[in-house]
DNA sequence: ACCGGAGCCTGTTAGC
DNA sequence: TGCTAACAGGCTCCGG
């Protein structure tokens, strides 16, 4: 579930409780939540471990620890992290449980099991072939542009495609496409640059506003410290359908696109 | 290169 | 009200 914004709210909130924090043992009642490697080895090398900083790339949570070790975690659809005392009721769905040398614990509940935890001594083995960040300021039109004339993609799915552009997932294109007054099912060569430009910007915008809201909590989404965003207050598209679009008062419609659920105004989107 | 469909999981919601 | 089917903010693999 969580998209850029989500994760980016989930990194700033867990750097005060866990930097400077070391690892001291590592709890896991399913298996496959850890990617790589098995879990006894991960338990082996994250113990002892110190914190050192906590950052997003995408959608993945990085964790650079002491001694040339990085954590990373994709929450998937219902992924959440939060630290809490130790001895605070278990929770049947944390699955992956990062004890610290404070009393606290890293919980990493995930009721459907998508997401993953990675140990990597170099984090490019699992960020590798991410596109770039749309938010970095290397990131630009004339950038967005140069990647839109390789491809021959409808927009939707090209959006969604992190190797395109890394972080964005359903909700945020279904925005920055109304924003830029495209069409989903547009195929990304017959944009003009005046379309590319839009689009550009009403990417950069869609997603700093999810930042500053703290995320959109539409269906299980709440911020490591169990509160809600604010950002689906502030949705103009998404899960909307049969409403009035605020631009132009038509009906918001709702299509399948890349076996994902599009919505979308077809008077205002082009 | 790109598209559609199945699969991974389980909880919630929409519809009859 | 109750049951069932559809749906879910992600991503990978496979075949065409």
């Amino acid at each position: 579930m969580p998209e850029l914004p989500e994760v980016e709210t989930a990194v700033r909130a867990l750097r005060g409780p866990l930097i400077g924090r070391t690892i001291t043992g590592v709890r896991n009642d399913w298996p496959r939540h850890i990617n790589v490697p098995p879990p006894d080895e991960l338990r082996a090398r994250v113990a002892g471990r110190r914190v050192e900083a906590i950052d997003r790339r995408g959608k993945y949570l990085v964790f650079t620890l002491s001694d040339d070790e990085t954590l990373i975690v994709h929450l998937k659809m219902t992924g959440h992290l939060s630290v809490v005392s130790a001895d605070t009721p278990p929770d049947p769905y944390a699955h992956t449980v990062f004890e610290l040398d404070d009393g606290r614990e890293l919980r990493f509940r995930d009721p459907r099991k998508f997401g993953r935890v990675y140990l990597v001594h170099d984090p490019a083995d699992v960020l590798g072939p991410l596109g770039p960040e749309p938010l970095a300021g290397e990131f630009s039109a004339e950038a967005l542009a140069e990647r839109l004339a390789r491809r021959r993609r409808v927009l939707k799915p090209l959006l969604l495609d992190q190797t395109f552009l890394a972080g964005i997932g359903n909700i945020y294109a279904d925005e920055a496409l109304f924003d830029a007054r495209l069409q989903p099912t547009r195929r990304s060569e017959t944009l003009t640059a005046e379309e590319i430009a839009a689009l550009y910007t009403a990417i950069q915008k869609v997603l700093a506003l999810g930042i500053a809201r703290e995320g959109a909590s539409i269906s299980t989404y709440v911020k490591p410290d169990g509160q809600k965003g604010e950002m689906q207050n502030e949705v103009m598209v998404f899960r909307r359908t049969g409403q009035s679009c605020y631009n132009c008062g038509g009906p918001i419609e709702r299509i399948v696109l890349g076996g994902r659920s599009t919505h979308y105004c077809p008077n205002c989107q082009k």
